[in-house]
RNA sequence: CGGGAACUGGCUCAAUUGGCUAGAGCACUCGGUUUGGGACCGAGAGGUUCCGGGUUCGAGUCCCGGGUUCCCGACCA
């Protein structure tokens, strides 16, 4: 993409109110715009950056057997009457039309989920099922704060399970949370697995907790095994349920995925039974577990980040190249760094090529370090006389020069 | 939902005790200069000072009401 025409505009000056490190640096840099407090529109950088992730979520799903599904924003009140949520949800949006026809506006999605697998399941031979969607969430938050971390319109997984007994939801509730562990570290923020309450369903759920000091929950780690507990279930004398240890250190984190084991209380709103071997009707069992993608790219700015701007993990960058051209009035160079550009995508490289000739070198070394891309490749007068190419890394001070001509192998494939 | 702070052009800010035609930087347009760490000169365009009422000869500034945003707290399937 060339940068003179991309979507975007990067900002001297850091928006005035926002003080969180994600809000600022990823509406300075023109990822994202605010429209209402905790309501964004994400513009092609963000988009691309939340693709990303979403897409690492996406694999690790299908990974592990889940269909990808996409149910309806906009729900009917009965559905969400049918399990007491109606009244009883406090971050519910009801929304009415002009026809005065009330729904609500999905803030999850057991309400659709649980009906709709009725046509599905009817004998235990159906089971298990495991489906999921990414989808927009909508939260009335008594308080939408820190930029991308708390929302009242956000992105997230949400995963649904169904099964005929409780070992065999046990068990994928296991096999979630493995697949959990890993989406996280390939999204460049490992989560600490954390024991916390249940809510109104169960008796405890596991949350995926990123270390970070503008988190809102406060959870302990324990120092043996790292097995975390959040702060609403610790109590003073805690044993760890992992390795028996005592000792507990304290620490800020932001919650990135939780997993619950509904088990009957929906299918009892919704009456979702399957027939068992025995001919008898039994409830389904359900679990839900969910990843909030908007808020990890948040807490990946959060975690990743310098005075001069984001420094993007590879997995999850907008592009994987940043190419800056300083060719101001030299043709020759500028043309260079067109064929370079050329190569690159031929080659199938994401690359984002700053082709702007009115710019100085300078404020184009400060955009691409606000940007956040891992590669950066500049193309001067002084690389053309050598023949190469500059590489400079955003993580390290480290630079190299390297021929022309390996610059496409470099990238094509690593 | 409680408390605090803020709101002036697309963005960041200024405007003396209530006083003249509301200024500057960034960004934008035109011309020129400049190109390895946020350059410069000249010209130009861009305003319902959050909204509504009030006080006053006169309100961006003072008073009343409302709104929005940020921060702290409460809340948080």
């Amino acid at each position: 993409m060339k940068q003179s025409q991309y979507f975007f505009k990067t900002s001297k000056a850091a928006p005035k109110d926002d003080v969180s490190v994600n809000a600022r640096l990823l509406e300075q840099a023109g990822f994202i715009h605010k429209e209402m407090a905790g309501i964004y529109s994400y513009l092609p950088l963000g988009w691309r950056v939340l693709q990303k992730i979403e897409n690492i979520i996406r694999e690790e799903m299908n990974t592990i057997g889940a269909q990808e599904i996409f149910m309806p924003a906009l729900q009917p009140k009965e559905n969400w009457q049918a399990t007491g949520r109606w009244d009883n949800l406090d971050v519910l949006f009801k929304v009415k039309s002009v026809h005065d026809n009330e729904f609500a506006l999905g803030p999850t999605h057991e309400e659709i989920v649980t009906p709709l697998a009725k046509g599905i399941v009817s004998s235990y031979r159906d089971l298990p099922l495991a489906v999921y969607q990414i989808q927009t969430k909508f939260r009335d938050e008594a308080r939408a704060k820190s930029g991308l971390m708390r929302g009242r319109e956000f992105r997230m997984k949400d995963l649904y399970s169904f099964h005929a007994n409780a070992e065999d939801l046990a068990e994928y509730y296991k096999v979630v949370a493995a697949s959990y562990k890993k989406i996280f570290e390939r999204l460049g923020v490992p989560a600490l697995y954390t024991e916390a309450s249940g809510g109104t369903f169960s008796k405890y759920s596991h949350e995926f907790q990123v270390e970070t000091p503008n988190g809102e929950d406060t959870v302990y780690v324990c120092g043996s095994c790292s097995l975390a507990v959040n702060k609403e279930i610790y109590a003073d004398d805690k044993v760890c349920t992992d390795c028996g240890s005592k000792d507990y250190r304290e620490t800020k984190a932001s919650e990135v995925g939780n997993i619950f084991e509904l088990n009957t209380k929906y299918s009892d709103s919704f009456n979702l039974n399957y027939r068992a071997e025995d001919g008898s009707q039994q409830p389904v069992l359900m679990g839900c577990f969910g990843i909030g993608s908007s808020r990890i790219m948040g807490v990946i700015v959060e975690q990743h980040h310098d005075g001069a701007g984001i420094i993007w993990p590879e997995a999850v960058s907008p592009f994987k190249v940043h190419l800056v051209a300083l060719a101001g009035k030299d043709e020759a160079v500028l043309e260079q760094a067109n064929r370079l550009y050329s190569d690159l995508l031929a080659a199938g490289v994401e690359v984002l090529y700053d082709d702007r000739t009115e710019v100085s070198a300078g404020e184009k070394f400060a955009d691409s370090d606000l940007l956040g891309i891992p590669y950066r490749l500049i193309i001067s007068s002084k690389t053309m006389a050598e023949n190469s190419a500059e590489i400079k890394y955003r993580k390290t001070p480290e630079a190299q020069i390297v021929p022309l001509n390996q610059i496409i192998e470099k990238f094509s494939n690593a």
